[in-house]
DNA sequence: TGGGTGTTATACCCTGGAGGTATGGATGAC
DNA sequence: GTCATCCATACCTCCAGGGTATAACACCCA
């Protein structure tokens, strides 16, 4: 029917995190009475009751907790929204791509320049943003495409896959594992992992080789065998050196480790690891030309080399 | 800074699409005036400029068709938020799940059985639609679960899998292909597959076997090599009947295959063929209890059939 | 049990802005 | 040049969103 509008939602939020009106009409910079008629005129417009409430204390109900967490989906959506437009809309419109720094900054370059070639292209921007904030930045509006590896926050977005390669342990050399000639990722288990920064279990499991068939929604009791939690690092520089003194195991992406023979770090094939994934995101339901024609750009160019990690893996 | 509002993203979808205020306005059941007024604000509060406008013509500027693509998601977003909240707040508020008629029946009954005696769980509402409605069942809040086949589409979803099995290729019991043990995909190219109605470029690449590493939003250009195109048959039984009659081959799921034996069909082996997926998919963002319990137990109830069949495939 | 306190609801007022009408002014068609 | 079309401007109306004051209610504590 009528719908909702921002305004609303907001008010909703700030009331439904307070629980209390008051509070939540200051935290909105107005005054109460009208919030508390704010939110009538929503709770009949919807046809629901959204907070129990008496004199001395508010909670939500069953559909108020829906709305709450439905709502700052929604609000997300809208900010981002005008922040793409106004983006758009820029004097000298750029195309703003945003990657981690290292694996992805070689693929991307040659990307790139490939992309600048073709006419009528906008300048590229690239944006070089740190722990895994790259879906967070297109999810938002910052950035229009994001170079990024599974697993991800993939909520707003939509991507595709642009290379494949299986991953291998990083082992310390005197380590009893490195004797062998390959491993399966039990044999990691209850070694220490490094951890990276706020990573959520989805991460941690994937990192840890424990990620085949487990889902994020359905865990409601805490998941059994919580890997051991090793050092915290924040790039695989600082990885390998923590490997490499012993401190810990890590299953690395097997370009990584091609890349960094070091006396103090045995790589060893782990059967059957997931592969590390690099992807190509783009906000949901974008279809802007420029966009489209840099994720072809891009799945052109590592099409063959897709193929023939497809073959390695398998 | 200030949010967008939902009756201005309202307004400028209807000036872009018309092109024309006064139609516009008059869609919307209001004067021109006040709708000029309203896209100007939203010009001036966005900073950016949506049309490009003379008094004979009015045209879509770069940032307005962004805002249009974006704008058209956000609208989506909104109105589902508010139907789920009335669902959520109904009287007697039940989980509606939603899936196709056929294979998924059989698995869905046992996962409603399993979760209904579980404590203090909502009654389940089993809703039967046609052509891959679930997805949009479910993105516009009608639903809240789907059991659905990959692919689909998944903007404004989440999902997790639940059964993996590999496809074989129906033929009539005389086709030439018949005699061969196992085939390959490109063995199939050129023949005839059937047609699902309203189907996407997505969705042929699939069921004609040709869904390894394509893009959606890259193809710019009109892929290559579109198969011949078939019969259309809205069920798998009327599939099965259009195979029999020699009109056309299939890739279909190997439990399908099993449950139909016929004389006149030859089920082969596709050894290349990406497998067909059974998912279970909840709205993005989504969390609540009831819904995140419903999806625990699906996981559970197919964990082991899911390894075998990934035993199956690899 | 009665006052104090924190909190929501009600009553009432006020103002800004959304929407309407009338009309101007530009542009293309003929 | 004239006409038709369509967006912009000017001006008016009115209501909904917001403010202030205060009542009503629930809980705490003496």
């Amino acid at each position: 029917m009528d719908d909702l509008e921002v305004r609303e939602l907001r008010y909703f939020v700030a009331v439904a995190e307070e629980l209390n009106f008051s509070r939540a009409a200051q935290r909105l910079g107005m005054a109460q009475p009208p919030l508390s008629r704010a939110i009538r005129g929503l709770e009949r417009r919807l046809a629901v009751q959204l907070f129990e409430r008496n004199t001395r204390q508010v909670t939500l109900t069953a559909a108020g907790q829906t709305l709450l967490e439905q709502a700052a989906v929604a609000l997300d959506v809208v900010s981002a929204v005008a922040r793409r437009t106004r983006r758009a809309g820029a004097s000298t419109p750029s195309l703003v791509v945003t990657a981690k720094p290292g694996v992805t900054t070689g693929l991307l370059k040659r990307i790139v320049d490939s992309y600048t070639t073709l006419p009528a292209t906008p300048p590229v921007e690239i944006l070089v943003s740190g722990y895994r904030q790259q879906a967070d930045m297109v999810r938002d509006g910052r950035a229009d495409l994001a170079l990024l590896s599974s697993p991800y926050d993939r909520r707003g977005l939509e991507a595709e896959p642009l290379t494949t390669e299986p991953r291998v342990a990083a082992l310390p050399s005197d380590h009893e594992l490195a004797q062998r000639g390959a491993l399966r990722c039990q044999d990691l288990q209850g070694l220490p992992i490094p951890q990276w920064p706020e990573s959520s279990p989805a991460e941690r499991r994937y990192w840890s080789g424990r990620d085949r068939s487990w889902s994020e929604i359905g865990s409601v009791t805490p998941e059994p065998a919580e890997p051991v939690s090793g050092p915290v690092v924040s790039d695989s520089a600082q990885l390998l050196e923590v490997v490499g003194l012993g401190q810990a195991v890590a299953l690395i992406p097997s370009s990584v480790a091609r890349c960094n023979p070091r006396p103090d770090i045995a790589y060893r094939p782990v059967s059957d690891a997931s592969p590390y994934t690099t992807e190509i995101a783009w906000p949901e339901g974008s279809r802007a030309q420029p966009i489209a024609l840099f994720v072809r750009t891009a799945i052109n160019l590592t099409a063959d080399e897709l193929d023939r990690d497809y073959a390695d893996v398998s």
